[in-house]
DNA sequence: TGGGCACATCGGAAATTCCCGATATATCCA
DNA sequence: TGGATATATCGGGAATTTCCGATGTGCCCA
C-alpha cells in the first residue's frame, strides 16, 4: 500500500464540514450525545441514529459519511445487535500529528 | 474568524494527489529542483515554472494549485521581479501537528 | 414466520472540484 | 516604446463529491 494515497485518503475524509463537526462531537460522545440505554457510548460507541440527528441530514448520507471516516481509519465500526457503534481511533489521529512532523 | 473554516480550508487543500506532492517537493527544493540562476531556492522558495515543469500539469493549473495552497495558510509567496517563489510555511504545518492532539 | 427497527447500499440530481486553453497583467530589456 | 517572459485570472467541459429518497440486508421479538 503506497502511504501517500492513505493520506490523500484520510484528507479527503476530513475535507468536508459535517465529517469534521462528527469527529469532534465523538471526541466527547456523553457531552454530545442523549444516553443510550443499549451500550456506554463512552466504551462501545455512539450508534448511527444518534449521530444522524443531531447533524439533521439523511439517515443515508451520515452511513455514507461514517464509513468514508471508517475506511479512511479515522473511525472503528462496532456491529452490536442492529447497531453500528462508531467511535474515534484515537491512534490514527497520533499517528496523524506525527506525520506532519516527519512525512508531510 | 471561525479556525473550523480554516480547518476545512487546509484540508481541502491537501486533498489532491498533486497539491500533496507539491508539498513533499518543496520540503527539500534543491533536491527535487534545478538550480535557479535567479534566486536561491532554500531561501526565496521555488519559481512557479519550475514546479510546473516537475509536475507536467498546464501553467494555469499550477498556478491556482499553489494560490489554493498559500491562501490555505500552507505555502507563503514571494514576488521578486517576474517571478513569484513559493515556499512551505513550516509553522502551519507544526501548528496542524500540534491540532491533531488537540483540536482535532 | 413475519413485521419492525437499525443500518447499508443503490441510483441519480445538484453542487463543487479538476484541469484546460485563452487571455490579462506585470516585469524586464533592447 | 515594444516585445519577450513569468505568472495570474477567466470561462468552461469533464470528473468527482454531496446529499437525497428508495430499496436491500440483517437482527430482534411477538
Amino acid at each position: 500500500m503506497d502511504p501517500k494515497l492513505d493520506q490523500l485518503e484520510i484528507f479527503k475524509a476530513l475535507s468536508n464540514k459535517t465529517r469534521l463537526q462528527m469527529l469532534q462531537w465523538l471526541k466527547e460522545p456523553d457531552k454530545h450525545f442523549p444516553a443510550q440505554e443499549h451500550g456506554d457510548c463512552e466504551k462501545v460507541g455512539v450508534c448511527v441514529g444518534l449521530i444522524q440527528q443531531k447533524c439533521g441530514l439523511s439517515q443515508s448520507t451520515v452511513s455514507e459519511y461514517l464509513t468514508i471516516l471508517q475506511k479512511a481509519g479515522l473511525l472503528h465500526a462496532n456491529r452490536v445487535g442492529q447497531w453500528t457503534y462508531y467511535k474515534r481511533n484515537e491512534e490514527a489521529f497520533t499517528a496523524l500529528s506525527k506525520a506532519f512532523k516527519t512525512d508531510i
